[in-house]
Order: C-alpha cells, then sequence, then structure tokens
DNA sequence: TGCATATACATAATATTCTTATGTATCTTT
DNA sequence: AAAGATACATAAGAATATTATGTATATGCA
C-alpha cells in the first residue's frame, strides 16, 4: 500500500479533453491506453485517467469529427488507433489556447506569481 | 447584445471552490453576491460565478465547518457574510497549493511555460 | 504451469458539480 | 413607474467524471 498524490478530481475534470488533444496533435496517432499511460508517464501518476472517462471521450471526438480510427490487429488482440483530422487539429489549438488563457486568468486571480525558469 | 468571451465551463468548474477560499481568505469575511462580482471584476467577465453554483457551495462549506456565517440587516434586506474558520484557513492553503502544483503539472504536459510558483 | 499482473477494449450505474430556470423581495436609477 | 441591480434560495436537468463490471489476450515469475 502506497500513497498515491492525486489531484482532487474536480481540478482534472475538465482538462481531459484539452489533455487528449494535446497528446494527439503532436504523436500522430495513439491509442486509448496508450493515452492513459502516456498521462501517468509524464505526470508522474498524479494525473491518471480512467478508462470510464476516456474511451466515451474518445467515441464522442469520434462522432463530432474531431478524429478517424484505424483498427490494427496485434497479435489476436485489437488496438483501436486515434488519429485528429484537419478539424481536430484546430480544435486542438483551440482548447490549448483558451487552457493557456483560462491559466493566466485564475494566476491574476488567485495572485499566483509566474517565474523565470532558466534552462 | 455583445460578445461575452468565457471559457468554456468544464475548465472552470473545478475550481469555483479554490477561488471562493482564495477570496475569502484574504478578505476577512464576504457575502454571496459580493464574491461574484469580484471575480467578474477581476477577471474581465471571462468568469462568471453563477448563484446556482455558489450558494450551494456556501452551505456545503458551513456544513463543513469551513466558514461560519453572520446575517446582517441592510435596510430591509438581508446579507449573509461568510467568514473562513481556522480550519478554513488550513483549507484555503491547501487547496491554492494543489491548484499551483496542478498548473505545474499541466504545463509540463502540455508544454506550456513558465512555471507557477506557490509561495 | 499456473496465477497475478499488464494490456486493451467497452459499457452501465452512480456521483458530483455545474447550468438554467424559477421564486421572492428590496433598492436604485432613469 | 419600470427596468435593472442587489440579495438570498432551491429545483430540474445536463455534463462529465468515478466506480464497478465484463470480456479477452499477453506476459512475467515463482
Amino acid at each position: 500500500m502506497y500513497l498515491c498524490v492525486m489531484y482532487s478530481s474536480e481540478l482534472v475534470k475538465g482538462t481531459l479533453k484539452t489533455i487528449v488533444l494535446k497528446l494527439l496533435s503532436e504523436t500522430e496517432k495513439m491509442y486509448g491506453y496508450e493515452i492513459t499511460q502516456k498521462v501517468k508517464e509524464l505526470t508522474d501518476s498524479k494525473i491518471v485517467i480512467t478508462e470510464g472517462a476516456l474511451y466515451p471521450l474518445l467515441h464522442q471526438l469520434e462522432a463530432e469529427g474531431v478524429v478517424t480510427t484505424e483498427i490494427v490487429n496485434i497479435g489476436k488482440r485489437v488496438r483501436k488507433y486515434y488519429t485528429l483530422t484537419q478539424a481536430g487539429n484546430e480544435r486542438a489549438k483551440e482548447k490549448l489556447y483558451e487552457f493557456a488563457d483560462f491559466i493566466n486568468t485564475m494566476n491574476i486571480l488567485l495572485d499566483l506569481k509566474p517565474t523565470i525558469k532558466y534552462v
């Protein structure tokens, strides 16, 4: 038994679509399980996407024409790859811009200071 | 009729409690309507808190012992002031810290810069 | 070799949290 | 005098997530 420091679910809730679109926008094609693992890895398990949240979202994105799918057989198992459409790429950009703007507004509201990062 | 550029409701959803606690932590006491106006003002109407969301939250916070209330008569009208308890101040700090950390994680995940430092 | 864990999809029941609508009432501005 | 602002409150409904469940294959290890 170990302590997993995750964020309160409310916080993460509204950002799932943004996260998924961003990942798809830079990786050409990904499948559902891969997305969950990538997010887990990149966030050091601070954000964990559940399947019950992800799959319905992916289906919704497909219905909206934001992504197209491609089913690939891996041995006897099936993988469903998702690729952004052109409209999907636009959607991803919009979502990212909106989120960045939202963070700026929240910084003002909550009085958080950005720090300069020297790499 | 004018165009109000607000964020998608999903985004704002999870942050209401954090916003309210932050405002209360720096203003000693506030009433509901005042909170809605303050947020509207500070965010240039980009974030608008609805009463249907705020009042139930305030009642919940009171039930949890995070705030205490004080009813004040203004003429023939009634105002209900909310003040953070000591536990409420702790809660506010926690929520702010969590949000700052969350933003940092999202920045890494979405590849946005710079990072936010909560002091 | 068998059992646990990981991979990989999916959906249903439930919970949470918000929007929208409605209700009451007073105060202020035009 | 009417419209809009102030000030509270709650209920119905929508959206989006959690939790639980189901199916099936693949892999690691004891």
